[in-house]
DNA sequence: CGGACAATTGATTATGCTCAATACTGGTGG
DNA sequence: CCACCAGTATTGAGCATAATCAATTGTCCG
């Protein structure tokens, strides 16, 4: 991991200049800028916490893991994106870069802004609609929902770039890799989607995609 | 639905009297408390949003539905639990009392205060939390969890008290009511809990209960 | 080109779902 | 007070979806 400089958190408080609790205005100064290669430990269980981190570029798994190896990832984050919040002293998941990643560090304390709250509220939010899949939805539905997912995080050009493995991707789901790989092939073979290559996915027929989910 | 009038949740914002953007002062007036009846509907998906609620007793279920009827509860909200937030102007989610129960009313501009931003800390942790549960728990481990959780909520005395059906149950944990309840008699027979009756459980084995969740 | 990892595909098994029947419980009215 | 009824819960039999186990195939680096 290397480290850079930068001051781009400071948008964070741009429109409210009055925080809560102990610091009253946003933080002018310069916040690092952390580089992440592939793989690479953000923070780990048990961990001291105290920092959040937005996305800059790359992705970010972020998960929970068992002494058995079960392992389920809450959450994606890319750019714009914001995690690290932690309800006690220490983290209670992993974070970790999927492809190489930068991401800016802030103080938990100074970021606790009207904005930094909009993103605990999204994260929310894309955590219930998460339940719904892994508690309501079959293979092929919650393929649907990532793909569809994916797609609008990445500008809704109906071609996804897959930058995780299958691993992920069922860890994600709470699936097994055969048979996200299983699901992907059936969706190729009905053509609502076209394999490019195993990480590059063209969404041939968004509509009937959309139609599996709801 | 009755409506009376109360002030605690002035206490969400005893602490620091500095509040987020438009209001800077905690609300000191009044806050209305209303009665639902086992059952009734607090709001409702698509209803508009704008309002967070405090149950002060009685427990309430928060979930999505389907066209097809498939329903995915989030969580259940007990006493001192705040739920309501959206992400947009109308809700997306269904909120009914379980049994008979009252909560206050808030403004969710007003009530954005230090401690509000916990109980949204909170309702994430808890969200997160269960992603495991439904991605990567057997029917007997999530009923297990659920039997934890609840008895914790409940003060740990190891004596359950279900106010919610077993298709409540069900909803939440991602299976079917006959799923729940297969598990709860094998859990008996197993002589972990005892069913005193359907919807009150002894845990009399609380460590293997433990054990079977890490 | 070789090697390690990633992905796909197949065969079989197991967990939990569906369909179905029966039992239990609490509230209501005769 | 008891019988009845509707909603709730339990249990059983068979089935379907996804997991497991196993064997290839593909791909990216060094």
């Amino acid at each position: 991991m290397t480290i850079q400089s930068s001051r781009e958190f400071a948008a964070l408080a741009r429109v409210t200049p009055v925080g809560i609790g102990r610091q009253r205005v946003a933080p002018r100064s310069a916040n690092p800028v952390v580089n992440y290669v592939a793989g690479e430990r953000i923070f780990e269980q048990g961990e001291r916490a105290g920092k959040i981190f937005m996305v800059k570029s790359g992705v970010v798994r972020f998960y929970h893991l068992l002494a058995d190896g079960r392992r389920q990832i809450s959450a994606f984050y890319m750019p714009g994106e914001v995690f690290g919040f932690a309800q006690k002293d220490t983290h209670e998941f992993f974070a970790e870069a999927v492809e190489d990643t930068s991401v800016s560090v802030h103080d938990a304390q100074e970021a606790l802004t009207e904005e930094s709250v909009e993103a605990v509220l999204a994260s929310l939010f894309s955590a219930q609609r998460h339940l719904f899949v892994l508690g309501r939805q079959l293979a092929g539905e919650r393929l649907a929902s990532f793909l569809i997912d994916l797609d609008k995080r990445q500008g809704g050009l109906l071609r996804v770039e897959l930058s995780m493995t299958r691993s992920d991707i069922a860890d994600y789901l709470g699936l097994t890799v055969e048979t996200v790989s299983r699901g992907l092939s059936r969706l190729a073979k009905g053509g609502l989607i076209r394999l490019h290559s195993a990480r590059s996915i063209e969404i041939t027929k968004p509509q009937v995609l959309l139609d599996m989910v709801e």
